[in-house]
DNA sequence: TAAAAAAGTTATATTAATCTAACATTTTTT
DNA sequence: AAAAAATGTTAGATTAATATAACTTTTTTA
């Protein structure tokens, strides 16, 4: 298990993301839908499926189901919960379209930094408050 | 010239980017102050000068200086448009440290779209707007 | 102006992420 | 339960971005 705390590449956040989503909708998650999701390759995810089993962040049994360990999930909620911020602002204060706002987030979710996130969290919390104000 | 319209990568957008800003500081740009400047070595310099040049977007002859076609030129002012834009909205809207929202504007200035940015200045002035309506 | 230093280039290697093709295992169907 | 289909795995190739090391060209300096 290569426990360096470094951080992940856009694409291992994409796979955790992917397993979690599976997970959440399926119950499971097996590698024929994390490929059709991604849009890869069987063997394309099984390279990424070693390289995050080894990190310690899934598990995989050979022909088996794929599961997140605690610290795999901790990430993946992580990430996702960065996808959510960012199509909320999109969408609800900026009023950009749901197709793009989504696929913008989630470009977007692997570089946004917890102190941006923090701040956007905040404004857009503001913001709400003030147009209930208004509506009152 | 490889002149298929496709959309650059990160890597070679930066590379764009630093040499229109060694431009508009120092009137030159040069193989040893990109690699300065993007901290990697000169041959990376190099490699990604070559593929530039066959799309097309930079020229450079050996040995000499880098210049940008007006094509590149294009590009790089677009992409700095967009860090310009994002660092203004982290710092003046939501407060965020002026080092941190510079990172995270150098990163989401490469997946943000055009309909997202266009949303992004119109919110920006309006926000303007009314901030000076309550000044007065 | 010749030697030394700096800058630039090329050849070769590495890493990450993907692919295709061949192979292995599991599941489904007859 | 045997054959066929589906799924999963492994081996080997490709592409992009980088590095190191050796080499070339240009610039500086003694």
């Amino acid at each position: 298990m290569d426990n360096l705390n470094k951080r992940l590449t856009e694409s291992l956040e994409n796979y955790l993301e992917t397993i979690a989503m599976l997970k959440r909708e399926n119950k499971i998650a097996r590698v024929k839908d994390i490929s059709k999701e991604l849009d890869v390759k069987n063997s394309s995810v099984n390279i990424a499926l070693n390289v995050l089993a080894d990190k310690g962040l899934v598990i995989h049994e050979k022909y088996g189901y794929v599961d997140l360990t605690e610290e795999g999930q901790k990430i993946a909620d992580d990430i996702q919960h960065k996808e959510d911020v960012l199509v909320k602002f999109f969408t609800e204060i900026l009023g950009v379209d749901q197709e793009i706002a989504l696929k913008d987030a989630c470009r977007m979710e692997h570089t946004i930094s917890d102190e941006t996130l923090a701040k956007l969290i905040f404004f857009i919390g503001k913001i709400g408050r003030e147009g209930n104000k208004r509506k009152k």
